[in-house]
RNA sequence: UGCCGGGUCGUCUAAUGGUAGGACAACGCCCUUUGGAGGCGUCUGCGGAGGUUCGAAUCCUCCCUCGGCAGCCA
């Protein structure tokens, strides 16, 4: 636990600013953040970076923090999507604690904010339609033209919107623009659209509305009419941010400062809820909580831990420049969490029998190990031993390359927690393939005696034929074979044929047997491993390879 | 040809006129009954050119370069 100062320490350029405000007094010392997701898709990781910076600055300040939907288009949003951003929001500790809301609880507020916008000669309802506005906007380099509609007096402003809300119009007929200027270098500021009709059915709202508000028009109400004392957002609004600056001092309401930051790039994967949202309807991946998706609800079925998620978001910073971040930082987190947490067990994803001639045939030992060696209160449990066992076929190499410290023909290795073992033939199939290992093994040698006086190199992981648990295990590869499969219109060419392998005949020791959803486990030498949430049937076990274990062996040549 | 915002090790990020540092990655070595973990070490960077200054990543000028913006999406 740290020590809470008032002025905590400086994190990022957002904080300095904070800093400062509490210096000068700006917000009578309150600090007041927010989390807007849209609920038109799934969150992910970059969603992850927003709320632990949003909540994050509540927590260290002492201030807020809300939850609010921006919930203003309903031809894209979803209750299930809400649902899901509540789950996650909840999973990643972000605290929120009655304060959730929705855009679309504030439309009759923003509705009077308009008419008022109206009656000050700054709002008005134009009859041009898609392409004629288009068209009218002017491009990059040449101002806009007036709309014909500009100069309508407010009485008819006022009757026009009016019937606009009653649902006279047919979709596209008007809008509410806000009277600025056509010839603004800033093309957010040329009489941006306020309110469009369309004629759908709001997930909340119902037929209630048959107009809705812009994200331009709405999004800085939301955040004012919530006393937002910051709102975070990210890069591509930067231009949008006079906007919201006219709109709110034209109104002469509470007026938090916005301030963007650079969203979160990962390589080998995509971010935009576009493109997550095409992996899942064309059946690229099973769903949004696939596990190869960069999603939350992916991540967290993958076996990632909230902790490891805040643990990587507060490594890689929040700055204004573009940045494309490695995915070893990502699994550097979840390593580094879960070394320390995961329970380790025995596992062979593919295996390779072995029999110990010289081991009595019926007898079974139970040998201890360790469960955590990072944590002793972690505790001990028992392992089955006996005369056939299986070990991981790419444990065994009958032409090795130099350097390679496990099984070969005539040589040793030790069994972990168990004995030392001799290769002393290899038995082959028809086509030469190596399909069993006769061994003996030395009595003496048994771990924790030391009474062993041989050494040996490699220590390979096993399990005890008669005991062992058959189960699937499922291994990711990363979703795409580039870095920065967004920045090709392809992008879908670039997808990992290899982004998962199932292996269906993989043995795991009996204690796992009992292991439940969710939970983190080491295969040892193999990896981090998660129980899934949805693939298992009836009895059977299916783990999710979170991760492997860091692996600096390299074959010399 | 417009406006806005950026450019610091391979990657991410510090330094706010005073020794360019950290993390990840990579590569060595040590240790090890997980080729895990851990320990030690090495490597590599201020986009460029001028200027101000005792002193510049930081201030000024010019250039180069990257990103965003012309939805009735957010």
């Amino acid at each position: 636990m740290e020590i809470s100062s008032a002025s905590p320490k400086k994190k990022n350029f957002i904080y300095e600013i904070i800093d400062d405000d509490l210096q000068t007094n700006k917000w009578k010392g309150d600090v007041h953040t927010r989390f807007p997701p849209e609920p038109n898709g799934y969150l992910h990781i970059g969603h992850a970076k927003s709320i632990f910076l949003n909540y994050g600055i509540s927590e260290d300040f002492h201030g807020k923090f809300n939850l609010r939907f921006d919930d203003t288009n309903p031809s894209k949003e979803e209750q299930e999507y809400v649902d899901s951003i509540i789950e996650d929001v909840k999973w990643l500790g972000a605290d929120f604690e009655k304060r959730i809301f929705f855009a679309s609880d504030y439309f009759d507020q923003m509705y009077q904010l308009a008419v008022e916008l109206i009656k000050k000669g700054k709002a008005y309802v134009c009859d041009l339609n898609g392409d004629e506005i288009r068209s009218s906007r002017g491009t990059l380099t040449e101002p806009g033209k007036e709309s014909p509609f500009r100069n309508r007096s407010i009485e008819e402003n006022l009757n026009l919107f009016q019937r606009m809300r009653t649902g006279e119009f047919r979709d596209g007929e008007k809008t509410l623009r806000a009277k600025i200027d056509m010839a603004s270098p800033n093309i957010n500021l040329r009489d941006p659209i306020m309110y469009r009709i369309v004629h759908e059915e709001h997930q909340r709202q119902g037929k209630k509305w048959c107009i809705y508000p812009t994200y331009d028009w709405a999004h800085g109400l939301e955040d004012s009419i919530e006393k937002i004392t910051h709102s975070i957002c990210t890069l591509e609004f930067e231009n949008h941010r006079p906007l919201y600056d006219w709109f709110l001092n034209e109104l002469g309401m509470h007026h938090p400062q916005q301030i963007e930051f650079a969203r979160l790039n990962l390589n080998y994967t995509v971010m935009s809820k576009r493109k997550l949202l095409q992996l899942v309807k064309d059946n690229y991946v099973d769903d949004w909580d696939d596990p190869r998706m960069p999603t939350i609800s992916g991540l967290r079925r993958r076996g990632y831990t909230s902790e490891a998620l805040k643990d990587f978001t507060e490594s890689i910073g929040v700055a204004k420049r573009d940045a494309m971040t490695d995915i070893s930082l990502l699994e550097f987190s979840i390593r580094n969490d879960l070394n320390k947490r995961a329970q380790r067990a025995m596992a062979v994803l593919r295996p390779l029998k072995i029999v110990i001639t010289n081991y009595p045939e019926d007898q079974v030992e139970e040998l201890e190990a360790v469960n955590n060696p990072e944590d002793a209160s972690m505790g001990k449990r028992v392992l089955p031993f006996s005369r056939e066992i299986f070990i991981e076929q790419t444990d065994f190499m009958e032409n090795p390359p130099k350097g390679f410290h496990r099984l070969i023909p005539g040589g040793e290795v030790r069994l972990r927690y168990a004995y030392i073992i001799r290769c002393d033939e290899a038995i082959k199939n028809e086509t030469g393939e190596v399909v069993e290992l006769y061994c003996s093994f030395y009595p003496d040698t048994k771990s924790g005696t030391g009474t062993s006086t041989k050494k040996v190199k490699g220590t390979i992981h096993w399990v005890s034929a008669s005991q062992a648990v058959s189960v699937e295990v499922r291994l990711y590869e990363r979703l795409f074979t580039i870095e920065n499969p967004a920045s090709d219109e392809n992008w879908l060419s670039f997808l990992n044929p290899n982004s998962v392998e199932i292996i269906t005949g993989a043995l795991v020791e009996p204690s796992l047997s009992k292991a439940k959803i969710g939970e983190h486990i080491q295969f040892e030498r193999n990896g981090y491993f998660c129980v899934d949430s949805k693939y298992a049937i009836n009895e059977r076990l299916v783990f999710n390879r979170t991760v492997t274990l860091k692996d600096s062996w390299r074959p010399k040549k």
